[in-house]
RNA sequence: UGGUUUAUAUUG
């Protein structure tokens, strides 16, 4: 038993959550059955992995067992409930842990308040804050940006911001990521200005600002249509000794689209190509839309057979969208050709 | 180094 738990152990460890599966088969042909921690970590590999059936099937069998299972495994199915959309499920397993004595940390808190917040129970998500400090598991820097982050998402970015005052005067510093989802929040609010003033906070601050809060900042001013204050953005980025990356260049790009300038979209989309930062899926997927919009039609179909070349997979809508205009420019054929294409490629049509 | 948070694209 020992020696097997320690190979699906050591399997789950390194990714080979797949292999671990078949170990737990000759176990169980075998008669041999797993020990807790071969349990937990098959259980927390299955969840990484994207197996949550599986996944939930093994908790199953050691639930059957009587198996305790210690606090990391339960917060690993938990993340794994809650981002497979689960909520109810996620405390329901909160609420078993408990009844076999295994109490909950901040982890398993974090987990759980971003799992209702972001699944439209924010409330629950809000009382959960509460309760975690009267049992005696204070937040931590985490819980405050997840809680701030639920709240800016569902349009309460004032009550947000609350928070962000709670946590200066409960004495957690802001850490970058604080910053970079206001930021965002801002962003999404179109608040721009604002943005760029708490950036400029968060330095004085001495927080150091990271390519995610650039990429934050050049979205919003993408997005406004200020390029040239995007693009000295990303230089003062280079400046900072950081590389560009994806998410950079496709904001920008999509900056570029937007306002009608694909041909400097275009020359980003070369550079990268250049760069070690090749364009990915999200790049190509902002080209094509930029360059049909124009009406650049069949250079957008030439990048659609580009990224399929290059391992992407174009989106159904990309193909919807490169059919339509192909039809409605009297390109049936070439309209129809794609359609095959797509089909070939293993994209089912809606 | 076993678990949790933030940024870019999508038509009808």
């Amino acid at each position: 038993d020992i020696l097997y738990s320690s190979l699906v152990r050591v399997l789950c460890k390194s990714g080979r959550v797949h292999e671990a599966c078949n170990y737990l088969e000759v176990m169980r042909s075998q008669g041999l059955s797993l020990t807790p921690t071969g349990y937990g970590s098959l259980l927390c590999g299955l969840c990484k992995s994207n197996h949550l059936q599986e996944a939930l099937l093994v908790f199953e069998e050691a639930e059957k067992a009587g198996v305790c299972l210690d606090v990391f495994t339960y917060s690993c199915l938990m993340d794994a409930l809650g981002k497979a959309g689960k909520p109810a499920k996620s405390l329901e397993v909160f609420d078993y842990m408990q009844k076999t004595g295994c109490m909950p940390d901040v982890v398993i808190y974090n987990v759980l308040i971003s799992c209702l917040g972001r699944h439209g129970r924010v409330e629950g998500a809000l009382e959960l804050f509460e309760t975690m400090g009267t049992k005696g598991i204070m937040p931590d820097c985490r819980t405050y940006n997840i809680v701030i982050d639920v709240l800016s998402s569902c349009g309460k970015f004032e009550k947000a911001y609350l928070f962000f005052g709670m946590m200066k005067r409960r004495k957690h510093a802001p850490d970058v990521v604080t910053y970079n989802t206001l930021l965002n929040g801002l962003k999404k609010l179109g608040r721009t200005d604002e943005a760029y003033e708490l950036f400029e906070e968060m330095q004085e601050n001495k927080c150091a600002p990271d390519l995610t809060t650039f990429g934050t900042l050049i979205d919003a001013l993408a997005k406004a249509g200020r390029m040239d204050d995007a693009e000295e953005l990303s230089s003062s980025l280079v400046k900072m000794g950081y590389a560009p990356n994806s998410y950079i260049y496709n904001a920008l790009i999509s900056g570029y689209c937007k306002c009608a300038h694909v041909d400097k979209g275009y020359e980003l989309f070369q550079e990268m190509m250049r760069s070690d930062c090749i364009p990915d899926a999200v790049t190509y997927t902002i080209m094509i839309i930029g360059l049909t919009k124009q009406g650049q039609t069949s250079m957008a179909v030439e990048l659609c057979q580009e990224m399929v070349n290059k391992g992407h997979t174009p989106s159904v809508s990309i193909y919807n969208l490169l059919i339509r205009s192909l039809s409605s420019a009297g390109q049936v054929e070439q309209a129809y050709s794609l359609f095959k294409d797509m089909i070939a490629r293993g994209c089912s049509p809606d």
